[in-house]
DNA sequence: GTCTATAAGGCGATAGAC
DNA sequence: GTCTATCGCCTTATAGAC
């Protein structure tokens, strides 16, 4: 019968992202070499040789979650942005996509955590895969600030390729030290780095 | 006689030394646990065996490269900050400070990177000792920014913690896009990022 | 689907020759 | 100081029972 099949179909998607969560977690933690299968099995309760029915390697289980991961920042970060009315000011497009990045970042943390952190440590072929995925989002923000300059609203003396890196490297180096039930929240963090290199920190007595 | 123990001594330091360096650019590549001590004796053309008459583990080995290393850029840091004029700005104790923290960053870039990076997959006692070290600098950014901040010379509205996060946050970024040849020089890049949270970028029109 | 058992190889570390 | 040789453990991955 259909719904028989499609039980027993959604358990095995269950196991399966079982897994994948479980693999990232430990991945993030302890990185790709410092985690074996059998950490990951046991998380869950199962021997590693099970895991096998699931992947065909570690490599492979690796791949999926850095896919996911990525994939995950670059879908968040185009409906932030979409979601935003057609006449908005450059200013609000940064602050969106910085709020889509860091909520995709801080909610899937263990995925892109992992995809993130535990780079020169993964076999080459995952490397390759996960670089065409970040090129691919980095020139999504290479975009947005070209138009910006363009449009005249951020100084022509300002390097756009320093300032990319350096946003992002702010950004994502609140994986560092966000914790959950501080008292602000994804957005509001997100809006405040911005804000830094947007308007300045410095009052007007010391430019 | 006091000549030839000064000889044998200062050679087997410098083997030493050989030791640190191959380890400390493969760990910065492969991470801790994706670097076995063959890779590291084969680097140098000796065998594994023979680095035990050097270090007395692998933990021991990576502890003094994350010594190194961190403790590098405390001193480089000071030293630039030092290096100023008594009366000088609070921006220039900031630009001074992310010069000498970006250099220290990627001129002994493979202690830096091993301490930065690979933090996570490193032995416990290893990762203690490093959290102490990364405190005590961490610190003396807290003390600039209020000090600034008290002067009247960053606004009262900026979140000093945050602020002190995304710029180590978009300098430590530096490390994984700099090259050596590029048109920008290391102190150069260091004033650009500075220079972007200190007065903005936007323009008077867009703010 | 998950188990047990095991193969085949890599790892950190040690002992003793030179 | 560096070598060779080796120990004991851990790793990924496979085979076959259930």
């Amino acid at each position: 019968m259909i719904t028989k099949t499609k039980e027993v179909k959604s358990k095995v998607k269950k196991t399966k992202e079982n897994i994948l969560d479980a693999a990232a977690a430990l991945f993030s933690k302890h990185g790709y070499n410092g985690t074996a299968l059998r950490d990951i099995a046991n998380a869950l309760d199962m021997k590693a040789g099970s895991l096998y029915y699931h992947f065909d390697s570690k490599e492979q289980l690796v791949l999926e979650i850095l896919t996911l991961g990525l994939e995950n920042i670059i879908d968040t970060v185009i409906r932030r942005v979409e979601e935003l009315p057609e006449n908005s000011s450059s200013k609000e497009v940064l602050v969106a996509a910085a709020k889509g990045h860091l909520g995709a970042l801080l909610e899937k943390g263990d995925y892109t955590s992992t995809s993130i952190r535990n780079y020169g440590q993964m076999p080459p072929d995952v490397q390759e895969e996960g670089r065409i995925i970040r090129d691919r989002y980095e020139s999504m923000w290479r975009k947005w600030l070209v138009k910006a300059q363009q449009k005249g609203d951020i100084m022509d003396s300002v390097d756009l390729k320093i300032l990319r890196l350096s946003i992002l490297g702010g950004l994502n180096r609140t994986l560092a030290w966000y914790k959950p039930d501080g008292d602000l929240s994804i957005d509001q963090i997100a809006e405040i780095q911005v804000g830094f290199v947007w308007g300045g920190i410095a009052t007007e007595q010391a430019r």
